[in-house]
DNA sequence: ATACTTGTTGCATATAGAGCAACACGAGCG
DNA sequence: CGCTCGTGTTGCTCTATATGCAACAAGTAT
């Protein structure tokens, strides 16, 4: 008998309410039933059903004027519950706390899921905040220092996935050729940290290090971002210096011993 | 021809997998297939598929190790598109950075949902903290400034639901008594402010103020939260003063005229 | 006033999903 | 070390569910 699909094995009705839960973005976080059901093929009355279900739920909202759906709070009571039961979560506040006092700038840690970094911590400067990024925001890897530095440190058939994906370009900065990321990345490795100048945001430059477990893995990014005009060029090495020494006692804290 | 059964219209497989979802809490962040069945009622191959779907879609994370489930990125990502849609979640940011530059404690932003006050919005004091609270995190309003402020302000139907649901005693000062509660809520209302003295967690109090939208309605509490030593009753008029005029401010960035 | 779009819901039908049983695997115990 | 028990997976069957169609109501646009 020939091999079993693999979709065949997903229930095929949760699998169309988590799609449609997955298709609202920061763009469009409000959509209409007949907007769902034609950008994902499901039929109106398909996606009006699973929408009652997960408005029962309170996964979704309902807005009785427009008729319009957004996403609920049971999110983000769930969300609440993802990143305490993350050692690197809990770690790493103090440590953010107290570099992002020490240089004044946001600070992050960060992940890769699905060929994207994901932000699980932040802790803002007090400086007026443009709301860059915030916790749950996914960003390319290529084109982010947290990526990169991931990137350099991860698997090579995780890098060759992310350079298959295509490198797409954001600014006149973003690296979109392989063999230069390929050439970045060793670059970082050698470095110990990671820099991104403008290669995602225009004016945006941001530095990190690699966080490490208690098996020695690479398992996070810490990083800080903020204004090119307060992280110049001349300033790198010492914010560097900084940002490797928080992520190092991150690491410390994870029970990587190195 | 008998009037319908509300659940017969909602999808049971795709109820089974929210129900799956909403089963993780923080006490218990991590679940087994055979202890989600036994505690759902579900037989555990429909755990078992259920599980294997929310995974494909990054809702849950199985530990290959421990074959544990956790709650998956996916809700992350999502909750952080939540947040971005809420007017008062985007007006309120910088009145709560200041507002905690001024008074030096935590400050949030609450709403009500099902009989329940959930934080929107955090901006924490520089002392060291002690998570007693997070976006996300769920607690009940009948002993906390946030809860009690909302009601105060709510339909009588909303506070009767949560009286009916039960006052349940978390410290020596919960309020309990119904007839109490109602009292304290008028006053409440008359002072324009409510306040919390130890009655969710020993040794924590807390103040809290109405948020109004441009109709007048009290959408949201903004609060100030800090250990009794810092919160003193001798220094709540000086506190409430400046919590007032903090939510005063959101509610006219929200188009109130008051 | 008419036409069109959207969302809901009754109904029919096909199949998806639930549950059973068997199996594989690992843990615990004697 | 072998046996027992618990857990999780998966093949299979059967029925109840979920999908889609069509009709309808309501709102919007012309």
């Amino acid at each position: 008998m020939e091999l079993k699909n693999q979709e065949d094995q997903y229930l095929s009705s949760v699998k169309n309410a988590l799609r449609i839960l997955k298709s609202f973005t920061m763009d469009e976080p409000e959509k209409k039933v007949s907007d769902i059901s034609t950008s994902l093929g499901l039929n109106k009355s398909t996606v009006s059903r699973t929408m009652a279900t997960l408005a029962s739920e309170g996964f979704v909202h309902k807005d009785p004027e427009t008729k319009k759906y957004s996403l609920g709070l049971s999110l983000l009571s769930l969300s609440s519950i993802v990143n305490s039961n993350t050692d690197v979560y809990r770690e790493s506040y103090p440590v953010l706390n107290r570099l992002v006092e020490n240089l004044g700038e946001t600070a992050h840690i960060s992940v890769i899921d699905k060929l994207e970094v994901i932000y699980l911590q932040k802790v803002e400067c007090n400086h007026p905040v443009r709301f860059l990024t915030h916790v749950g925001r996914r960003n390319p890897p290529h084109c982010t220092s947290s990526g990169k530095v991931l990137l350099a440190y991860a698997d090579e058939e995780l890098v060759n996935a992310v350079l298959e994906q295509g490198l797409e370009k954001y600014t006149k900065n973003t690296i979109t050729d392989p063999i230069k990321l390929l050439a970045n990345l060793k670059e970082i490795k050698k470095n110990g940290y990671s820099t991104s100048f403008e290669e995602l945001n225009e004016g945006v430059n941001s530095i990190a290090a690699p966080v490490y477990d208690y098996r020695g893995k690479v398992i996070a990014a810490l990083s800080v971002v903020g204004p090119k005009q307060r992280i110049q060029s001349h300033k790198v090495q010492g914010f560097a210096k900084k940002i490797i020494a928080a992520a190092k006692e991150v690491s410390d804290r994870m029970g990587y011993r190195g």
